[in-house]
RNA sequence: GCCGACGUAGCUCAGGGGUAGAGCACUUCCUUGGUAAGGAAGAGGCCAAGGGUUCAAAUCCCUUCGUUGGCUCCA
């Protein structure tokens, strides 16, 4: 007999060899019914493994994470399955399970795929679901995989098994098809009810751009057809928040093929947002300590070679503009920090002065890969709410800390909650790619650790994600389709003040280099509106909204009223327009919601004659009639932040 | 940059080898109205651009540009 230590902290005694589905059918058929997969010491199994000794054992089911994730990496074997079946000859990749659903890459050889194909697999996968084939796990050696793949032709799954060790190697099986797995998977395909093929893309194999592109082909599986019919819709509702959308119907920006490519145009609305965020940035640092810079547009070839980005990105980036000045060259600038540094040089600086903050909103251009131009949150030309903090190395900390203040401020005053900071620290594999000293990068990435931990944040760390330059931490916020983004930054950097050779005069009446600090709470204005639009589907805080009201005469006799008000109301700096369209009021009221502008005011022969307004809220409804001061005085109030 | 899809009126889209359609928006007229679409008429398009096939191309083919879903990249 073994104990099994349930997650409710029971223990129940079962025969040596017992699965986790047997566990579930003797607590309630009704559970068993729903058991994908079962967690055995940490570890996730499958549910019909046999557990040969003391252990603890959650069940999983849909409404588990790993539950999920394990139903998902069964769906990509059917669907291998069911594409091996339609199109024999097809070698696979790699199929995991993803956030939502799976994909698998697989190499069709000369046959093209496309999205004609899908429901001929979807209808394939069904059918393979339902003859409920169970998925038998057998353990192989290393020469028997290799065999199996060789004698297949799948080259991809040879490439695996060449880095697996011998001993540890699994097969699964279910079915016709059999493929190189860890596992764990559910029990039967029959678990699978309904079947969604998302799109293809291509990959590279192993990520590698170097190596052959394989068919990567994204799906999504439910155990009821239901849930499908909502996942899809869940889609379509999340589609309506896209702030390529929203941009477009609230004519916050536009894009235009003369222009170019991923240079957006801020169109009058979207400029008034943009300028509020500014001012309201920019008030804040100036509380904070910051010291407002300006820098030109363009640079000198030298000063991206001092940088060291005239080497990196050189050939990558908008090439130089020339002069009449022979072998004269001026680049676009693609970030502010050079210009910054050249700010920090143009005066001795003492250890007292530390730490200086120059900030500025400043337009870079990037010449970005043109495949990865997405709205406004990649495009080829934006500004950063830039700043640089020269310091000591042992200010690094209280400069960090100050900065998460900063950022946290701003996030809180837009509503920000969903959000992740990603620390990103040197591979300790591979010290060696990275600049700076050891005891620098100890100070630093320990300074950055203990900041974000002080400061409370929902913290990931990734290791070797920092730049060459120096660790960083990032906020991460999703947008509307549940693609990750980098909101706010702060970036430590031993690189710049070592090339531009910036120094302080220490206490000790010595020269000593001191520490860079980048960081832009917004990230870059564009990237920034954007995720803002999607947060709030469009409809701003009253404070940042383009238009706070729209004055609605229900007849052309009001105008002189309407205008009145208008008036009041912008003496107030209250800003807002009068539809003076020859309209019924329904009509009115209609185009004013979907334009999503916060205050309807209605205005008639009542309110007229006593000097009135009839209140509506976007989204709220009729909020009666009240005196144009009370109006205002509530407002004024929602204003403030 | 690579793989796939798409590009028709300002917007959202239908059509599809025989020289273009709807709804909304726009203009004019009627209507002067009370909390989510009043009525009528009108105007608006080299069907992304270039090339090819054809008696005939918006439609089929190729190229380019742009958009888009991924991959790689992101100072």
């Amino acid at each position: 007999m073994i104990n099994i230590t349930l997650p409710d902290g029971s223990v129940r005694q079962y025969d040596k060899g017992i699965t986790s589905m047997q566990i579930a059918q003797s607590i309630s058929e009704g559970l068993a019914r729903n058991v994908l997969a079962a967690e055995v010491d940490g570890a996730v199994w499958d549910a019909s493994r046999p557990i040969e000794q003391d252990a603890s054992v959650k069940l999983l089911t849909w409404t588990n994470d790993e539950g999920k994730a394990t139903f998902w990496h069964s769906s990509a074997h059917l669907m291998a399955e069911a594409l091996e079946a339609l199109y024999p000859g097809t070698k696979f990749g790699i199929g995991p399970a993803i956030e939502t659903g799976f994909y698998y890459d697989v190499d069709f050889g000369d046959r093209t795929f496309a999205q004609e194909d899908f429901k001929k697999i979807e209808d394939k996968m069904l059918e393979l679901a339902k003859t409920k084939a169970e998925y038998i796990r057998k353990p192989v050696s290393k020469d028997e995989a290799v065999a199996y793949f060789t004698d297949k032709g799948d080259e991809y799954k040879l490439d695996l098994i060449k880095d697996l060790p011998d001993g540890s190697i699994t097969f699964y099986s279910q079915g016709n098809f059999t493929d190189l797995c860890r596992g764990p998977h559910i029990p039967n395909t029959g678990f699978i009810k309904a079947v969604k093929l998302m799109n293809v893309a291509g990959a590279y194999w192993r990520g590698d751009e170097s190596r052959k592109q394989l068919t990567r082909i994204y799906a999504v599986t439910f155990p009821k057809a239901g849930e499908l019919a909502e996942y899809l819709n869940m889609l379509e509702e999340a589609k309506k928040r896209d702030h390529r959308k929203l941009g477009k119907e609230l004519e916050l920006f536009a894009f235009s093929e003369k222009v170019g490519m991923g240079l957006p145009l801020w169109l009058p609305k979207g400029t008034a947002l943009r300028e509020r965020l500014v001012n309201f940035l920019q008030r804040a640092q100036v509380a904070a300590g910051y010291e407002q810079v300006i820098t030109p547009h363009i640079g000198h070839k030298n000063l991206y070679v001092t940088s060291g980005h005239y080497e990196k990105y050189g050939k990558d980036s908008f090439q130089p503009i020339q002069t009449p000045q022979e072998g004269e060259e001026f680049f676009l600038k693609p970030m502010n920090c050079p210009h910054h540094c050249e700010i920090y040089k143009t005066k001795p600086r003492s250890y007292k002065d530390l730490p200086v903050r120059f900030a500025e909103f400043g337009t870079v251009y990037r010449y970005e890969q043109s495949g990865e131009l997405h709205g406004l949150t990649r495009v080829r030309g934006f500004t950063q709410d830039d700043a640089h903090l020269f310091c000591r190395p042992d200010q690094v900390k209280e400069e960090f800390k100050k900065v998460i203040d900063l950022v946290l401020y701003v996030f809180n005053a837009l509503g920000f909650q969903d959000y992740v900071a990603q620390v990103s620290l040197r591979d300790p594999e591979n010290k060696a790619k990275y600049i700076g000293t050891d005891e620098n990068w100890q100070l630093a990435e320990t300074a950055i650790i203990e900041a974000a931990e002080e400061k409370g944040l929902r913290t990931v760390i990734e290791l070797g994600e920092a730049a060459f330059y120096g660790p960083k931490l990032d906020f991460m916020v999703k947008d509307a389709l549940g693609r990750k983004w980098q909101l706010g930054t702060i970036q430590v950097d031993y690189n710049l003040p070592e090339r531009f050779e910036l120094e302080y005069t220490g206490s000790d009446n010595q020269k000593h280099r001191p520490v860079m600090i980048h960081r832009a709470p917004f990230g870059s204005l564009e990237r920034f509106v954007a995720v803002l639009i999607e947060h709030c589907a469009g409809n701003f805080p009253l404070w940042l909204s383009p238009e706070q009201y729209v004055i609605l005469p229900i007849s052309e006799k009001y105008e002189d009223y309407a205008k009145k008000l208008s008036q009041m109301l912008n003496n107030s700096d209250i800003r807002g327009l009068i539809d003076f369209r020859d309209e019924k009021i329904g009509r009115k009221i209609r185009d004013a919601e979907v334009k999503k502008i916060p205050y309807m005011l209605i205005v008639g022969e009542k309110e007229a004659a006593e000097g009135t307004l009839s209140v509506r809220k976007h989204g709220t409804g009729d909020l009666g009639s009240m005196s144009i001061e009370d109006f205002k005085q509530q407002l004024i109030k929602e204003i403030t932040i």
